[in-house]
DNA sequence: TTGACATATATCCATGACGGACATAAGTAA
DNA sequence: TTACTTATGTCCGTCATGGATATATGTCAA
């Protein structure tokens, strides 16, 4: 911050000084139709309004940090119970105009019904997809085209995938986007979405079974007009998330 | 900035509450004598007085999160250039019994010399061995046996430990933990030490060869009585950090 | 000068994970 | 009953790894 800018600033509120304020955001991300995706609240107010924001909020002064992150998702995008782990903390000084504000991004996934359900009950919500080819910085395209992201939001987005890429392969992430019982397919369809890249069908199946996450239901998928594959669901036995 | 843009900031009452502060908290970490170890500074006030802290100071208003932990590893720590990540949020409402504090934590690599150093060049400062096998909490021992840590930084020590083993075997992070120069064996050893078990000497050879991550200087270690080994340098093409 | 010694370095092989091809199973639809 | 589509199981070649073994190369002592 310039030192102009600052005196401004102090103007106004002489408490400014007394520190950062601390906000949490919100990486509320599922796969839908095959795609990572994302849900944003379009700005209403200054600075960016107009752009896209994730949800978030600031942290009360005598609340658990994860504790805001439930809080924020139950309020802001009308869900809970979802898996919610912290993602990183973004620090820079010009992240917000307004004042100086440290951000601790969470990311929370979601199966894609739960996904949709938020969408409907909050019209503030939008759906952004996310290439997972090309993630930094992370393009979203909503319904009509380009989503322009507010603030450091973009670089957050891009982190959220990263880390999800990264851990995809070996933590049992997959599951908390999926509902309670899913086929083999439809993991891999997930796992295939979060990499960007099509995998090996027997490798992967083996591996997943391996894994001992599993645990068949005995029951098998309908609607389809081929041959009906089992359910699955998922056993956190031994589970490292 | 736009017009609107700036006349909102005008208006814009910076701070409605008084909310968390932020800290930074640096784990500074090395592996002496073939085994995991961090710098402590021993706490001279209340509460916890008598007590082994991690280095950190408060994030000043003006000032990004990054410089706030450099700063301190060069105010705290009297070390600069250090490989420095930021590791985990603490953000627990208990943590500091005086008044709600969020610290943001960072690990910082250094190879044993520069870590003897600055032993050396502060008293306050000791060195404290952590049990890589049992890490959860964290075990720290002094030269005078165990030492107990302030507010929650024995879970912090545990996390920093915890990222160290799920990095190193896919990340350059050993080679800023060795000087500039160094063998196949010291580079073995710090593995080892990080991991808290032998790897297999072969494949280990093999892997690291692979990598590309090595480039050997043709020179050789000096003063062992037995066969010299090569002297290797990290080319840091491709690094993933 | 020479040989013992300790470690580095190179080679070889068994094992297991993986990519990929192929065959078979099990539903729907005509 | 047959065509069709996907699920499921089997087989094999390839590659990374664990581990053993052989050779190379320095110091040190006799």
């Amino acid at each position: 911050m310039l030192q102009d800018e600052a005196v401004f600033l102090a103007g106004y509120d002489a408490r400014a000084y007394d520190g950062p304020s601390v906000t949490v955001d919100l990486v509320l991300m599922s796969v839908v139709d095959g795609a990572p995706a994302a849900l944003l609240t379009r700005r209403d107010e200054q600075p960016h309004a107009g752009k896209w924001a994730l949800p978030g909020g600031f942290v009360a002064v005598d609340e658990d940090l994860d504790a805001a992150a439930r809080r924020i998702l139950a309020y802001k995008a009308h869900m809970d119970g979802a898996y919610v782990e912290q993602l990183y903390t973004f620090g820079g000084v010009g992240r917000d105009p307004r004042m100086r504000v440290i951000s601790v991004a969470y990311f929370a996934l979601l199966p894609a019904d739960r996904f949709s359900a938020a969408l409907e009950a909050d019209p503030a919500l939008t759906l952004a997809r996310i290439s997972a080819t090309n993630c930094n910085p992370a393009e979203v395209t909503g319904m009509k085209g380009a989503l322009p992201l507010a603030f450091d939001h973009a670089d957050i987005l891009g982190v959220a995938m990263q880390r999800l890429r990264g851990k995809i392969d070996y933590s049992p992430l997959a599951f908390a986007l999926l509902p309670e019982r899913f086929t083999l397919r439809a993991l891999q369809d997930v796992h295939e979405a979060i990499l960007g890249q099509s995998l090996n069908k027997s490798a992967f199946r083996r591996r997943m079974l391996d894994r001992g996450w599993l645990e068949a239901t005995g029951e098998r998928e309908t609607g389809a007009s081929f041959r009906p594959a089992e359910l699955f669901r998922f056993r956190p036995i031994n589970a490292k998330v």
